[in-house]
DNA sequence: ATGTTCATATTCACCGATAAGCACTTAGTT
DNA sequence: AACTAAGTGCTTATCGGTGAATATGAACAT
């Protein structure tokens, strides 16, 4: 299970240091993606290669399945964690997320988040995410 | 599994760099042919059978299944990929997909799609792309 | 408190992938 | 035969990715 938030910097060759707790349940290699509210999202290979079986089986023929496939498959690039414990980030990915230097990477349980630390900090800030309101929300989900 | 998006040129004569990460995959001959929502696609020659098997189910008798089937092999090329890693596209394709010089090359899985860099660019802005919409497909899919 | 170990940070050097320019070949045109 | 255009191959320079070495700092044990 994949928890926790850490802060750590981009070196300048854009690599970034896997927190040790995050590494152990992730593997050495994994895939990182373009995420929703402008983070990147990071898979173990097992939950990747179930997402990608799904991925294929969407039709060419529907405008709306190619976009999806392929804003993830494009978005997609697999990394393998070096020896002292860095992976790179492929530079179109640091662009899409806008990292500079400093970043956040959250554990979510099925998959790890990597943040801008400064957005990161923005969208957990009061406006944004309130955990009253969140358990509301909850609520209607049947939890 | 073909994954990520990669920025070249065309050289003077019209060819492009494989990126070596793609070219593993591909292997050293390939297919492309024009694709859909403007770009050129390219598959290894197993998914081109692969492709070709699926085109020949569709039913003669069908205007619209005989249009899209000249549309995707009249349009075909077997490309080799040479000592420096180029290989060369055709002029009809790249006047099909607009191509002059800067263009983007991404992985979708069973196939690469080469792009007009702009018009790539231009497919991915806000406007064509919601995150709504996408994340409404990653709970479909189960994600 | 001190020393040990592990995780993270920073810097440097090297190598391979890519960019760009040029030369040569072949085929088609005049 | 001379010219042009497209295709192919080679050579060089640059840049990004990769690995090694070292430094810093926190956690832990003695």
């Amino acid at each position: 299970m994949l928890i926790g938030e850490y802060e750590h910097s981009l070196d300048a060759k854009g690599r970034l240091i896997m927190p040790a707790k995050l590494r152990e349940c992730l593997g050495e290699k994994f895939i990182i993606t373009k995420g929703l509210d402008g983070c990147l999202f990071g898979f173990s290979q097992n939950e990747w290669t179930n997402f990608e079986e799904k991925l294929k089986t969407l039709p060419l023929t529907n405008k709306n399945a190619r976009d999806f496939v392929r804003f993830f498959l494009s978005g997609a690039t697999e990394c393998e964690i070096d020896k002292q414990g860095r992976f790179l980030i492929a530079s179109n990915l640091r662009d899409y997320a806008e990292m500079e230097k400093e970043v956040a990477i959250i554990g979510v349980g099925t998959r790890i988040e990597i943040w801008n630390k400064e957005k990161w900090k923005k969208y957990n800030s009061d406006e944004n995410i309130s955990a009253d309101e969140i358990a509301e929300n909850m609520t209607m989900l049947g939890i």
